[in-house]
DNA sequence: TCGCATGTTACGCTGTGGCGCAAAATTTAG
DNA sequence: CTAAATTTTGCGCCACAGCGTAACATGCGA
C-alpha cells in the first residue's frame, strides 16, 4: 500500500485507504478527532483547502506520520545505514 | 536529515531547514509559488492553520513530496523488496 | 424489499488564512 | 560597526474552512 502523496486527491485517498484499512468508519475518526464527519469526508475527496490543523488531527487518529521525500526518490541506501 | 512530521511546527521546521539546504531564501519560494513572502514565513514557524494547499505548493517548489507512514516506524523489510 | 449505517451536501455563522501594502525586527555580509 | 538582505509583524479586506444542525444519497445486511 503506497502512501506518497503531492496533491490534496492524494492525501485525502491515502487518509480514506487507511481508515479503511484499519476497518473504521468517518464517524470514528469524528470521535477521536471532535471534527465532524463532513470535514473529514471534504478531506477525504480531496479539498486543498482544508488546513493543516486537520489532516494532521486525522492522521494522529489513523497513527500516521509525514515523511517528507525527495519527489519521486525512491529508497536509497543511505536511508537503510 | 531527517524530515518526519507530526505537528506543524515540525513541518515547518522541515521545510525551512530543506529551504536553507537550497540555498533558497523565502522571497525565491514567493517567487515560485505566487505566495507571499509573509505566508512562507507563518508556515515555517509552524502555524497549523495554514491551508493544505498551501504546504502543498511549498513543498512542490522544493522538489519535496509527502510520505505516510506508521507513527514511529521506521524502515521495514517489505518496503526494500 | 426494507431499514439502518455510512457518507455527502446545504444553510447561516464565526474565525481566520492569505492578499496588498508597509513598517519593524532580525540576520548576514562588508 | 554599519548597511543591506532577509524575515517577521501589522492593518484592512475578501474568501472560505469548520461549526451546529439537518436533509439527502448511497450502501449493505436481514
Amino acid at each position: 500500500m503506497d502512501l506518497t502523496a503531492r496533491t490534496a486527491e492524494q492525501i485525502g485517498e491515502a487518509l480514506r485507504r487507511t481508515r479503511k484499512a484499519r476497518g473504521w468508519t468517518q464517524s470514528d475518526i469524528s470521535a477521536r478527532t471532535n471534527l465532524r464527519v463532513a470535514t473529514i469526508s471534504s478531506l477525504e475527496n480531496g479539498d486543498a483547502g482544508t488546513k493543516l490543523a486537520t489532516v494532521l488531527a486525522v492522521m494522529a487518529a489513523l497513527g500516521l506520520e509525514f515523511r517528507m521525500v525527495e519527489r519521486g526518490g525512491s529508497l536509497e541506501i543511505e536511508d537503510i545505514f
